[in-house]
DNA sequence: TTATAATATGAACACATGCTAATATAAGCA
DNA sequence: TGCTTATATTAGCATGTGTTCATATTATAA
């Protein structure tokens, strides 16, 4: 068989350099984990302030608080104030686009 | 902005049931890894025993073994015997596109 | 059967992860 | 200023995860 013999053109035979592995499991561990899921969902209709998020999820503020700086660290989801509150919304195409796929997938299966 | 106006048809406000949650926090959470990453990433092109595996990727045969064993249940790998070599290799084609995306993706940015 | 090669398994360990309670910070208002 | 609301942060704990060594299993061949 030949080197560099795939059809999609999408990252086939690309040496994986130590940047890029971390990145990608970066982000998919990021997906990783119940309640991060269960936030960027909630988040793909629109922004929610971190009590809201708690409320609608069931969790404390402090889990929701932690998980968004998880989030917002990976610059999943950004953050936009009015007076007290942080109202928060997802902030990478791409990933949500990975998520519901998979949600999708997962779902019809 | 009016309820279920988005334009790609994938699961927007499908509510998250457990087991959908379950599903694809599990598949995610495989794919978020370096290891499980470069197992993956070597069999994007064509199987792999599990030595070859090892030697390819500086790894130890139990870690292999290990991770490996991860994946088949998952159902992410398959292998093929062939005396007493197991060749190993994707088994997943929508895992497998996840991956090559944020591959892409990540390389590319 | 015995020996060998390839792979799988089990136990132990270090480390990472996620949640919680308590407290701190920040902004708005009386 | 002091009070309230909303969010962030810190430390601690329990659980999960990935690797390793040692050993077991499996299949083949002499």
């Amino acid at each position: 068989m030949g080197e560099y013999s795939d059809n999609t053109g999408i990252g086939e035979n690309e040496d994986l350099d130590e940047e890029t592995l971390f990145v990608v499991s970066q982000t998919f561990k990021a997906l990783g984990d119940p309640t991060r899921i269960r936030i960027l969902h909630l988040l793909f209709q629109h922004e929610y302030s971190v009590n809201q998020i708690a409320e609608n999820l069931h969790l404390r503020q402090s889990t929701v608080s932690h998980q968004l700086r998880f989030l917002k660290n990976l610059r999943l989801v950004k953050n936009r104030r009015e007076g007290t509150t942080l109202f928060y919304s997802h902030d990478d195409e791409h990933v949500i686009n990975l998520l519901k796929q998979t949600i999708d997938h997962a779902f019809h299966s």
